[in-house]
Formats: structure tokens, sequence, C-alpha cells
DNA sequence: ACGGAAAGTGAAAACGTGTTCATTCTTGGT
DNA sequence: ACCAAGAATGAACACGTTTTCACTTTCCGT
């Protein structure tokens, strides 16, 4: 249906357009790469021609000579997991107006990391990587990502090492729990509780492991018995039935800590649908992460909030800060939480 | 760190494996792609070597001469949403096992699709696309993805235009409502329910077209009045203002039928924390989806069931199908629904 | 008008792989 | 032991870009 003599099956090339527009292939790279040097009017030109042309640089071939794919790698156990979801959703958001695009994996979700999902991965060149699976060694990770540049989420936490950790040579964006974990504490405490439990996440995960600590440290600080344990795995049923077992095999508490949100949905529903006590009257529920549920009126939960916007500015920053200099010492950013107080306790 | 003559930074090549294997570089590539006569010992060799090297075929490189690019672009106008995640979240799975991966684009959130999304899209050379927008033309997208094979999901509906809609050419999934639909009302009048309402999704949405006229339809042949209609737009918050809306300035109803399973439990929540209604004694809800969400203990939905297992695997088989034979005739899959009762009606 | 710097230009090389096509090696039957 | 057939092999090309490097043109100050 053109005029051009050689007419391929699917996509325009640089080369028909150059042709139709009587001028070089490497003019036409030219105009749609800025700082380089074209003559605005010819620029203008080829742009109007690979416009009618439907035209776009081929970016397979583009990431195989500049090295850079311009995809970031997002490992994830599970999609759907409320918080993640709405993670992927901002970061995403946030890279197509950087000119990346999301790539999505799927790990287990028992937290682990294999070996062959990283090469697998490997294998699609992402620039970078955020990997939400929290238990796979840096070292392990830096092997297998040869170019990309891994970002790791840390959550330091009395008795975490800190600098051995993730290691001094990785950039880093570091999540303090300690201001909202105390104004939990000290709210519950001031509303007479004392038996506290903590309905935990998966034990392996990281983010679990710096909760549950500063939650006890918080507790030895201010005089409370260390908190009952009540191993769950973020999930709501597991903690419905952590919740359960808690109130018939244990002897019960005056307020609960839920490692996420999702989960302090499950405490709430089992204390008030199946144990049949009131929330907060009987018992007070607090959870992580302030979720966008979290507000719903069924739950109306007082909860740990993370800036997920913030957060994920933070992510973005990091990421092209590192893809823009290789080079760089290592960088960290640092995010606050504050307590957002709903209905679940007082 | 190698004794190789020449050392490049970063990742390994075939080159630098057939150096080290002492065999020709087409000799890696052969030990790589199954279906090529290539000495088994030999194979064995270079897999070991690779390995050792942490070699990978660089999929840039394999896709710019092969045409295929192992990724599948999926657009959504909101990753957050608990139907959209979970198939997200599915069909990653689904993916990865077949060999792609999933890249994901985020559109508007008032499902209208924009030209300059599918020409970022196309830039990365998708093999097949899955817009969950609905409203995009099929001859739009077309045109804008010269190689890659479009997926549409379509809702077969009394008063849609069967296949001047999609065309006949392209492949297709069908999800027929009737049977989820006539068991809910078949329900909600045995109960006594008479006057129904139907909390909207966004009005441009074929899902919420089709399940509306769907409504209107078997109401209309069971001899019931049509449907009171409240505009919402598939979230929580809306479905929340638009009960109070349909109750405190409209007369109320027997039962609420909501677009998704989301907006059921903004209707629920109004219903019982601001109206001081009770359901099912009050007011029956139905939901459309079955999200994971809905057998939770506050909520405890009935609600019209999409296989979603199913969903996916029929999306995956026809992606894979049409990409094995890009001439094949256009191919189409069929899906029924189902109602699932819960605690919400009776 | 002249010299030189700056900007614009195109030919050719590179990126890492799959594929085609001759050529060489192995194998089995007579 | 010989011939033919089939398998295994490697050289060369193709894929669509970006980048480097000379080369040519344009522009400005004296």
């Amino acid at each position: 249906m053109d005029d051009d003599g050689s007419m391929t099956r699917g996509r325009a090339t640089a080369e028909m357009v150059a042709q139709r527009a009587k001028v070089s292939r490497v003019a036409v790279s030219r105009a749609f790469n800025p700082h380089t040097s074209l003559k605005p009017e010819k620029r203008e030109l080829i742009l109007r021609i690979a416009q009618e042309l439907n035209y776009t640089p081929d970016r397979a071939a583009r990431a195989l000579v500049s090295g850079r794919s311009h995809l970031v790698g997002v490992i994830v156990p599970d999609v759907c997991s409320h918080w993640e979801s709405q993670e992927i959703d901002a970061l995403t958001t946030a890279l197509q107006n950087e000119g990346f695009a999301t790539l999505l994996f799927k790990t287990r979700t028992d937290y682990s990391m294999d070996e062959k999902l990283l090469a697998y991965m490997r294998g699609f060149n992402p620039d970078s990587v955020i990997a939400f699976v929290e238990n796979v060694k840096p070292t392990t990770l830096a092997r297998f990502l040869d170019r990309a540049v891994p970002i790791y989420v840390h959550y330091p936490h009395p008795g975490s090492v800190d600098n051995g950790d993730t290691g001094p040579l990785h950039d880093r964006l570091n999540v303090l729990q300690r201001a909202g974990v105390e104004q939990a504490v000290a709210l519950l405490q001031g509303y007479g509780a004392r038996r506290i439990a903590y309905v935990s996440g998966v034990s392996k995960s990281r983010a679990n492991t710096a909760r549950e600590q500063m939650l006890r440290t918080v507790m030895a600080e201010r005089g409370l018995p260390p908190p009952i344990i009540a191993p769950s795995d973020y999930s709501y049923d597991k903690a419905y039935a952590a919740t359960l077992d808690l109130f018939r095999l244990g002897a019960g508490a005056d307020a609960i800590f839920a490692a996420n949100d999702v989960g302090a949905f499950g405490v709430l529903d089992a204390l008030r649908h199946e144990l049949g006590l009131r929330v907060p009257e009987d018992v007070k529920v607090v959870g992580f992460d302030d979720i966008a549920q979290s507000h719903w009126k069924s739950y109306n939960l007082t909860t740990v909030k993370f800036d997920l916007e913030e957060r994920v500015r933070a992510l973005v920053r990091l990421i092209l800060r590192r893809l823009n200099n290789p080079e760089a010492p290592a960088l960290q950013e640092t995010l606050q939480t504050r307590l957002v107080v709903r209905g679940t306790v007082g």
C-alpha cells in the first residue's frame, strides 16, 4: 500500500523513513535522540514522516547496541497482596513517566528466591531489579545480575547488622519503623493495654523480623512484658486462624499488632465474627502499611503508615541516579513511618 | 579473573563460551536451541561451560534476529483493583511457565485508551497484547500493533453487535454472563425482592454495559420492573456514595447488584455502617467477580463468579496458538459464569 | 574577503544472536 | 572396502539500531 520499493511485512524501519525523507539513515537515528546535532528543520521533517509511517525506533536493536533495555524487573511473591499491588501500580506509573517499563516476575510465596528465576529474569536484560523478596542474599542477587542495578529495601532495627547486611556497595532504601511503633505502643499503653500480641508475617521475611524486633524493643523500653507471638504469614486466612488459637488455646490479649493490614483484617474478623469480642472495647488492633482498604468502614483500621508515594519516588530516584552514573558511591534514601489513628484503638 | 584473553565487562557472550569449549560460536547457539542437530556430548559440554560462565543467550539480540521478544504487554488502568491484580498475578505465572514475561503498562483510570501509550508500548515489541482497557476500538489497537497479536475479551449480551464489534479476524475470549445473572435474579426473586438496583461500573466500560444489559433483560423476562441505575465507577468510595444517594435522595431498594465485588463492599458498608440497615434482612446484595476478599467474614458476599484460573488458561492458550501460527483463522474461547451463594442474600 | 572554529553530515563498524548453505565427517549396507 | 546418505560443522549474512570518525558545509570575527 506504499509506493516505497521495499515493503517488508510489519513495522517501518529507519531505512524506509530515511529513503522517503531523502536523508541518510543516520539522520533518522539522530532525529530521535536529543543532544545530537541536526538541523532543526531536518529533524522536524523526519519526525513528521516517521509519524506518517508509524515508525518508532526498535528497542531490541537499540538495547543491543546501547546496553540499555529500559526494562526494570520486579520480583514479587504475590501480585494480589494489597500492599505489593499498590506498590507495583505506583512504580509502574513512575517508571513509565521516565521512559521505562515494568517487567513482572513471580516467585514462590514463601518469600524464598530461587536461582532459576534469577537466571530467567537476567535473560531479559533488565537495567535494574527491585526484589520485594527479602531473604535473598545480596551477593547471590549481584552474581546473577551482571549489568543490572539491584535496589535493596532495608528495615533497620535493634539487632540487625547494619552494613554487613546488604554491604556498603549497594544502593539502599532504609525504612525506619521506630517512630510509628512508638506512637502505637504509647497509644495502646495509654488505654491500659498490657498483654500485647504480635500476629506475625512470614517468619523468614526481613520486614517481619524488623517489625517484631522493633516492637519487642519499644515495649521493653516502656516497661511492658514481651509480646506474645502468634505465628502467621501475612495472609488473611492464617491471621484469622492464629487469632482463634491465641484466644482458644492461649490466654488471649488486650491488644494485637498484626504484621500487615491484611493480617489485621483477619484478626478483626476472627475477633468479631467468631470469638464474639468487641473492637476496640475488648481488644485493640493495630496493623502495618495503611493500604487503601484500611479506611473501609468494616475495618477502619488504626495502622502504622508507610508513605507509598514517597517510597516509590525514592526507589525511582535511586534507580535513575545509579543508571546515570554506574560508578557513583552507594546511595541511601531514608523513609519515616507514623501512626494513623482510626477506629480499632480507643 | 578469567584466563580468557578478552574479558569484557558485564555478561559472558556466546563467543567466550565457544572459545573456552573449543567449539564454534554456532555450536553454542545450537546448544541452546532444541530441534537442532548437535552431538549430544558436545551439547552437554557447552551447557556445562555456559553454566560455569553464567551465560544466557541475550534476549535483545535474539529478539532482533528472530522477531520474537517473548514479552506480553498488559495494559491496565489500575493494578490495585482486586480483580485485575489477581488476573495479572495468574497471567504472570502462566506466561512465565511458557517462557514469556509480563510487561506492565498503566493507562488512565477512566478506561480510555490513549494513542501515546500504545505507541510507547509498541516500542518494546511485545509479541502479544492483552488490553483490559475495554473501550479501545480494535482497529485502533491493530493499527498500533504491527506484529503483536492482540487478544480481546468480549462480553456478549442482548443488544451487543456480535462480530462487527471486534471483527471476525481477531482472536477473542467470550465471557457469557447470562447463567450467573439468571441464578442471582431467580434467587432474589425467590426471597421476594422486587425493587432491584444496579450500582454500576465505569459507564464506558464494556463489561459494565454488558452486565447492565444482561440484568435488564433477565429481569424483564421474569416480569420484574427495570433496575434502578445508581451510577458509579467500580470503586469502593463511589459505590458507597452511590448507595447513600440511592436511599437518601431516591426511594431505596430491596436488593442491590454491584458491577463488581469491590463496589459491593462499598454498598455493604454504606448500608450497615451509615444507613443502619441490615443485610440480608433489609437489603440483599450481589456482586460480580468473586475475588479472594469476597469470602472474608466482614463481607461474606454472594456474587457471580468468573473462574479466574480458567480464564487465564484460555487467554494463554489463545496467545500461544496465535504465536505458533500467525496465519490461522480467528479463534474463540468461551467462559461460563455461575452464582456463588454466601451471606448477603437469604 | 579570509581563516578558523563549530556544526552538520554520511560511510562504516559494532552490538550478540539465529539461520542458511555449502562442506566435512560419520555411519551403515552391499 | 566402497559408495551413498545422513548427520554434524563452520563461514557468512542478516536483524535495526547507535556510535565513531573523517569529511564537508556553515558561520563568525577580524
